[in-house]
DNA sequence: TTGAAAGCGCTAACAG
DNA sequence: CTGTTAGCGCTTTCAA
């Protein structure tokens, strides 16, 4: 067991200060005026006692840790893994590492990470915010840590945010419908008060608005199983015979549709049209393959990092903004009368 | 903007000193006899200004952080993500948190994910080992850190290893296909000499001899794309046209294999049986519903946190022990000739 | 019942 | 070209 190197230890053993052998660790030797000598003989101890610098100590002393806070809603849904990815790599070329936390998008669980976050002196915040979260928000900005919000956002906070335009996406997933001969289109999305989902509603709401058709909306709560949510579409398929067209508000609720209609002897695309809002690989697979309104993830990624990496540098012309990405309408076979 | 705050600021403000606050803030008021009245004042002051502790200045000072480093493949991958999930909310209980890292199943990356964790002086570590990464893992026990594998494991290291039958799981996969009648089975699987693809492959290889059948693998490369990994098996598919079985060795590649069908107009169940090694949500929605061989990821997760939670507390019972899991075979349509 | 002092490993002035 | 010193925020003897 190798005992713990400390740049004191490594300083007595090559027989220079701890500041010199400091300096040399962190590349400006050279522009300090130390000897190649002592840089070489310092470089090639380190080598050989596979020396890691101690990150704790560096950020204890310098404020700085180089880890920036994420909150997803989910780390195990595909939406939030794949941007959680994409930050990751974003990041990581950045000279940054990523704390993820899962808020299940529970008020209480969001303030605990935060609160985690807080205590591990974070550099940064990217967070998905659950609903009331808006006050500690407010705290992290006013102390003056970088803060990029995605998903969904309060408008009166003075952060940046990276968001879709969903209600731009729902329409027109509601019009594919429309335009394929579907009548009378129902609504499945989540009990919420947040922006993202409410504009998914209003989207589907403008839609319809333009022949007057009648809304049939279905709202399930947050953090229900997929069981859960089949037989709430279920009843709701039987309440509503009439109803000849779906669009749904996230990629799990289109799964949980998906099983309601098997279960019912439904068959997609003849006895009823899908359209889901959030792409998933496996909608081509499907038999037949589903429509989607594709969020870019990669895109929404790449803003975060981006507006991350600007912040961080404290770049003086930076200033909270909020980016509004569109989503591609993926048409496949469940859009498609039959 | 609040300042920050200290131990040394409340203790100002409070008139105690700070070793008082300190033991006052860990609960240990009462058994080191500090006066109600003091833990009270601070207590009232701390609730006040909303204090959180610096985790870093603790960490460095304890030589403890309460982090976790954990290595996945790839934190977007449907297999990992779960049980990084389920990893996550079983240390949390136990007060410790995760630092997730991804490494592609590349050797390199993941020799830059245990520098990093290293220098974070994570207290154990969770590992998805790469090939060749036995050198550091060797390093990191040595050091004694708890150092728990999951997935795959090498013989050679006393670590502590969760893994599931790899080889019967694979095996009653392709005598699925050959009991319901599938004459030609072949396996779809990844170039590695990791020991659960080397198993995955072994168990296909028992299943086939027993009836003399001949072997058909086509291994393809890590990291390709799905539209790489489908091209690579509709060339399979169309080399060996006698093949009417499948037996695919990941999830992704029986995704890609599902588009290779569709490309090739065959259908599965009639033309081609299918069974899928790890399970997906989605398996059960495609028509045919794809069987697949399940891996308990929920389990798996439990696992992995039981064993670290005890090798962080130094239980003395504890030894490196590898934990065996059964895979469950999911019996749906595509492994029933139709 | 409380406090002073040392030190975890590192960096940043400043002084030679 | 290199070293001394102080201190980031906390815990931990030890002493009072």
């Amino acid at each position: 067991m190798s005992k713990k190197q400390s740049i004191h230890t490594i300083a007595k053993e090559v027989g220079l200060s701890a500041t010199t052998v400091s300096l040399i660790i962190n590349g400006v030797g050279k522009e300090n005026r130390i000897s190649d000598a002592a840089i070489k003989r310092v470089e090639d101890y380190l080598e050989k006692i596979d020396y890691s610098p101690n990150v704790l100590a560096k950020a204890l002393r310098t404020g700085k840790t180089n880890v920036i806070g994420m909150l997803v809603e989910d780390i195990s849904d595909p939406f939030f893994s794949s941007i959680a990815r994409g930050v990751e790599v974003g990041l990581e070329e950045a000279g940054y590492r990523i704390f993820f936390m899962s808020t299940k998008n529970k008020l209480e669980n969001a303030k605990f990470c935060l609160d985690v976050l807080k205590g591990y002196n974070v550099d940064g915040y990217i967070i998905a915010p659950t609903p009331g979260l808006e006050k500690e928000i407010k705290k992290l900005t006013k102390a003056g840590k970088p803060v990029v919000l995605y998903d969904r956002y309060s408008p009166e906070l003075q952060t940046c945010n990276i968001v879709v335009d969903n209600r731009r996406g729902a329409m027109t997933g509601a019009m594919e419908l429309m335009n394929a001969g579907y009548k009378n289109i129902g609504l499945v999305t989540l009990v919420s008060k947040q922006v993202q989902m409410e504009d998914r509603k209003l989207g589907y709401i403008d839609a319809l608005g333009t022949i007057h058709s009648e809304k049939r909306v279905l709202e399930v709560p947050y953090n229900q199983t997929t069981e859960q949510n089949t037989l709430a579409i279920r009843e709701f398929l039987l309440k509503n015979t009439t109803l000849d067209g779906m669009l749904f508000g996230t990629n799990y609720l289109a799964i949980a549709g998906l099983q309601a209609f098997k279960d019912l002897k439904l068959t997609v695309g003849k006895d009823i049209g899908v359209v889901g809002f959030d792409d998933n690989t496996n909608f081509a697979l499907f038999t037949p393959s589903i429509t989607a309104i594709a969020q870019p993830v990669e895109h929404i990624a790449r803003c975060i990092v981006k507006e991350m990496v600007t912040a961080l540098a404290k770049d003086p012309n930076w200033l909270p903004t909020t980016t509004i990405l569109n989503t591609t309408l993926v048409k496949r076979e469940s859009s498609t009368k039959v």
